[in-house]
DNA sequence: CCAATTTAGTTTCCATGGAAACTTTATCCG
DNA sequence: CGGATAAAGTTTCCATGGAAACTAAATTGG
């Protein structure tokens, strides 16, 4: 039976070692591997909070954007119309961000935090920063620095 | 109607520009971003395979590792058994691989291509290196190789 | 100023993918 | 050997998120 070349020791075929191949330079695949774990370092760290990432991020951004509209909210965070709805009535109803309708826009909404949404934000300020840190797994600072810088860029976030 | 000034300067608060604030840094906001822009690619320059992203991903390792096991192909995906399960379903249900009883284990299946598989990705080889070229987007090839570089490390795929 | 179009948000429906329970087979250990 | 446990896949059910159709309001063109 041929040795199975694999990267580092010449292994032999076993059942298990599976050759990714090309995939190791597929960004796609990267991209959702690391998601993954990024997914994992947010729920060890913040797990105890009731949140999701996507509802915890949309929080964020209403604590930085005040009175921001749903809709703009939405697009700058890559989120469809339809499951905004859906994140906002969960954030709504959960008592931490409340719609206020728009009075120039009849259609719009304007979002904002609720008093019991500001003191959540702020008690779990010490959270958020905690999960940066948990999130570089083990990359160093300056790995760390050049992965958001690339991905920025990858992005078109500059 | 004040002109909507571009990103860059310190901009007065208008009803759409959005401040990102500490997301920017977010490892895994900055992931999903990137992920959503390398769907695009995908989708760009390959939607007329009939595959989704994750099926081709399947069939190129099992192109890659014929007759290995359907777990351990699903563990180096990071796909979840009853995910794999319906996405080898509809792999087998195109017509592009199959399904055979292991001998030494009876519970076990080894997936390998059959003769339209072998054509199919022969065929799509150069739609493969294609879609490396489009998912680089706007990086050089050092940006690009170093992305590559430490998603694998924070993965833990080296 | 009114019809046509566009926009904000919601609703409904569907596809993707995970969790848990289950079936069958293999392994472990008394 | 034979019961307990573990493992490979599958099935069922559920949560997440997108597409399309819809409502209501604003804008635009004639």
């Amino acid at each position: 039976m041929p040795a199975k070349t694999a990267k580092k020791p010449p292994l032999p075929a076993d059942d298990e070692t599976v050759e990714i191949a090309e995939l190791g330079e597929s960004l796609g695949f990267l991209l959702r591997i690391a998601q993954l774990r990024a997914f994992e370092a947010f729920f060890d760290e913040l797990s105890a909070l009731g949140l999701r990432p996507g509802e915890f991020t949309a929080l964020w951004l209403v604590l930085r954007n005040p009175g921001m509209k749903q809709g703009a909210i939405a697009r700058s965070l890559c989120i469809k119309p339809a499951h905004m709805t859906k994140l906002v009535d969960r954030l709504v109803t959960a008592g931490l961000i409340e719609r206020v309708a728009s009075p120039e826009d009849r259609r719009a909404v304007h979002l904002s935090l609720t008093p019991e949404g500001e003191t959540f934000a702020a008690a779990r300020k010490d959270d958020f920063l905690a999960l940066h840190q948990a999130e570089r797994g083990n990359l160093s600072e300056a790995e760390f620095s050049d992965l958001t810088r690339l991905l920025k860029k990858y992005s078109g976030l500059d």
